[in-house]
DNA sequence: TATTTGCATATTGTATACAATATGCAATAC
DNA sequence: GTATTGCATATTGTATACAATATGCAAATA
């Protein structure tokens, strides 16, 4: 494995994480010497994460980590919302199929003991959902998206007053799928996100 | 200006019009010394590259230009078709006061002399379905991937046999948005792409 | 003759050196 | 005292040098 490719790997799990914080600056000879490798890989990385959403460059001035904030959660949740509709719809026989290993996941998720469990679940069940789509592109465009909004995982756990919610959404969406109506189940995985993204802001604006 | 966001922008161009050939290899030392720069800044803005989906790496035996074939607007159409239909059914009373512009641009299309006008005043009533959707992250992610499939503007010059045809799902889409029913201008704007989808597919079967 | 092994070569990946630009502070002018 | 200019420093941007890996051919062996 190139040393540019740990080098992102590692970058993007800091930043996900919050060990990098939002608007951090990226000293570039500092951050080299930290990880071990020369500029040439980290910068390569940098440039790869920008294209992605993680960081942000100003010419002469250097990288910055984005800012996670209400406005990133109000861009990157419709869009989310739209792509992952937009595979649920294209998936065909092979998700309704799966209709009932969805339910035994909601059901899991239901019951979860704790956060991280429930994250764990939420996202095998959001990709049961699109995973099926046939379309390797939009999958890995959804997948750099989601990776984004990982940054909010922390807000969404603690914001989450009943996840129950969560689950009773997710109940209708499989419920559609069973029912064969995959416009009806993508129109209800976009509403499902506009929750994530009211949920989320809610949660934003009374910690900060 | 840097270097490398020139050399991306130039690569970009020759990608998108041709003069880089689907999978052409990318030699490092030879394209460098062609384009007057060191391998650093091109390398970099091939990374770049790389992840809007213009080229492709493989370790140790470097970049070649990504593939534009059927399976290309199978994948590119429908995330296109997504993504629009999602910033139109964000934009609210601002597309639907520009709505007479719409218009206007589409009576400008159906009296288009030529292909080059044809696909500019095309793009031009695109953009204007998107532009007021307050999402500027969902419009740069929108520019990528039209870039992407600006790479087959020829086919679908060539392969529309009347653009009449576009030009009246134009009409019907605008007439959704007057009406102020954006879902619906939503929907029939994802047909559209399906259909464009279709005629450059069989455009490409054609003539390969 | 077919196959495999080893080497020569070419190309990518990484490190480092150099150039250009931004930033902060101090000195000077007003 | 304030503002401005100039320089010293730090950091990014680019070029180049070096290392590691892949590729192709030739020679040797079965």
């Amino acid at each position: 494995m190139r040393v540019r490719d740990q080098a992102k790997a590692m970058l993007q799990a800091m930043i996900s994480d919050g060990s990098l914080a939002s608007d951090e600056r990226l000293d570039e000879v500092g951050l080299s010497h930290r990880m071990g490798i020369s500029r040439t890989p980290l910068r390569e990385a940098l440039i790869a994460l920008e294209g992605e959403g993680f960081v942000r460059s100003v010419p002469h001035k250097g990288f910055s980590v984005t800012t996670a904030n209400e406005e990133m959660v109000r861009e990157l949740f419709p869009i989310i919302g739209a792509l992952e509709a937009q595979a649920l719809r294209m998936s065909g026989e092979a998700v309704i199929a799966s209709a009932p290993v969805l339910s035994a996941l909601n059901n899991r998720l239901a019951n979860a003991k704790n956060k991280a469990k429930s994250h764990e679940i939420d996202r095998a069940i959001h990709h049961g959902f699109v995973e099926h789509c046939g379309n390797p592109r939009l999958l890995k465009l959804l997948e750099t998206q989601c990776a984004l909004a990982r940054r909010f995982d922390g807000a969404a756990a603690r914001g989450i007053a009943n996840p129950a919610g969560a689950c009773a959404q997710h109940a209708k969406i499989i419920a559609a799928i069973e029912a064969s109506d995959l416009a009806r189940a993508g129109e209800l995985l976009l509403l499902h996100w506009r929750e994530g993204e009211i949920t989320v802001i809610n949660w934003l604006k009374k910690n900060t």
